[in-house]
DNA sequence: GACAAAGTGAACGGCTCCGTTCAATTAAAC
DNA sequence: GTTTAATTGAACGGAGCCGTTCACTTTGTC
């Protein structure tokens, strides 16, 4: 479904191999088989067999084209993270005053860091993290960073045409975004069911507290 | 070193087995490795027999006193949350203005949250309450909710005594932890070595804009 | 001292799974 | 058609580890 494979495959300049091709879809029906199985039941919990198998694919394969466990499922994570990076666009902003906008935006990102997928995502990679650093820095470059330098961005842009007054948008987009996440992903991290009463108030509570330090109405 | 194993000991009101009683040490020497190796290496990645030597047990024992590998990691939880209940005492509440209250009580908070030990944990049990949701709600219940509830007892003492403006004490603890901690911790939990000098910044971060919503100075 | 239960060490069965080997098959490039 | 390389199925070696059994020792209580 995804094409994140496609990133180390363009060997232009090398003379056209003879034999057999490898088959890319194969390539990327393992990836996205071997993601589904290691962020649902975790790295030492996933057989490669069983990657295989729901692959449609021989386990020799496998290890022909990637070598080992370890780095298979860095491939996942990597393709996992690619598809992340579309997920940060400024293109369609929402509209309104700078009240109902921040809403609009606290609402989609935890929305979007709500999905169980996500929450699962998230686990695993943190619990990798331990023996595979680098792991932890390719997810943090992909998602939450690029999030925040995003968002600190439009954050700037509104201190530039006065609805906000902040000098340091980076810190107040850290800010804003932890407030609505609150203790929520936390909650939710840990089994914890979502509570969508509680989500309203989360973001209201967030745009207040936002508006009440960063907004124009305090400053005059 | 601790002393968790003691709740479910109390038999009291049965007669005196005849025979060799159990060794409470052993059994607290068996949970506290146990704790040491998940935490540290994963549920997966610790073996049985590796905790028993580092116990200077038998593997036997284990099995006697816990029956199984699950039992003995819930075990080691329920210890490792038992600390955790000590650490949320309002006792020694510094002094000072509301401002460097607040800074103080941020600074306690991160510091305790962004222990090693605590990020690792922290980790084990996220990845664990998938197979187990019973651990993650032990754990919430024990740390984070717990903490939560007394930070809040302290805001709505604060209301009262005039010093803050608030009628949801339980949300504007949620917003000045979250505050607090910023994306640090999840920097953190993906292995991001700490940064010292963005510390005393998100702090003070923190309380400029709690004080900017909740001050009394911006209600006059 | 007799008894009973707890602890020990060693060995074992059984299971899962990683990674490899090999001969055979398939599919594209030339 | 020939060549080259990818793919496959099956089988294997080896490792790690869970949980059990058993005979034996230790350490308390009665």
């Amino acid at each position: 479904m995804s094409t994140c494979g496609s990133s180390a495959n363009n060997e232009c300049s090398g003379p056209r191999k003879a034999g057999r091709p490898s088959d890319v879809t194969k390539r990327q029906g393992i990836i996205d088989m071997a993601a589904r199985h290691f962020f649902e039941h975790g790295y030492a919990a996933t057989a490669i067999e069983q990657i295989a198998a729901d692959a449609g694919v021989s386990k020799v394969t496998i290890y022909n084209q990637f070598g080992d466990k370890r780095a298979l499922f860095a491939a996942a994570v990597a393709c996992e993270c690619e598809k992340l990076r579309g997920h940060f666009s400024l293109d369609a902003m929402p509209q309104g005053t700078i009240r109902e906008r921040l809403t609009a935006i606290g609402e989609a990102i935890c929305a979007f860091l709500s999905r169980p997928e996500m929450i699962q995502f998230d686990r695993r990679i943190a619990a990798e993290t331990e023996t595979e650093p680098a792991i932890g820095e390719v997810f943090l470059d992909a998602g939450p960073r690029r999030m925040k330098h995003g968002f600190a961005a439009y954050l700037r842009y509104c201190a530039e045409t006065g609805e906000l007054v902040l000098d340091d948008p980076e810190l107040a987009a850290e800010q804003f975004v932890s407030l609505c996440k609150g203790m929520d992903d936390l909650e939710r991290r840990f089994g914890a069911a979502v509570t969508p009463e509680n989500f309203e108030r989360r973001i209201a509570g967030a745009v207040d507290v936002f508006l009440a330090a960063y907004g124009v109405a305090c400053h005059r």
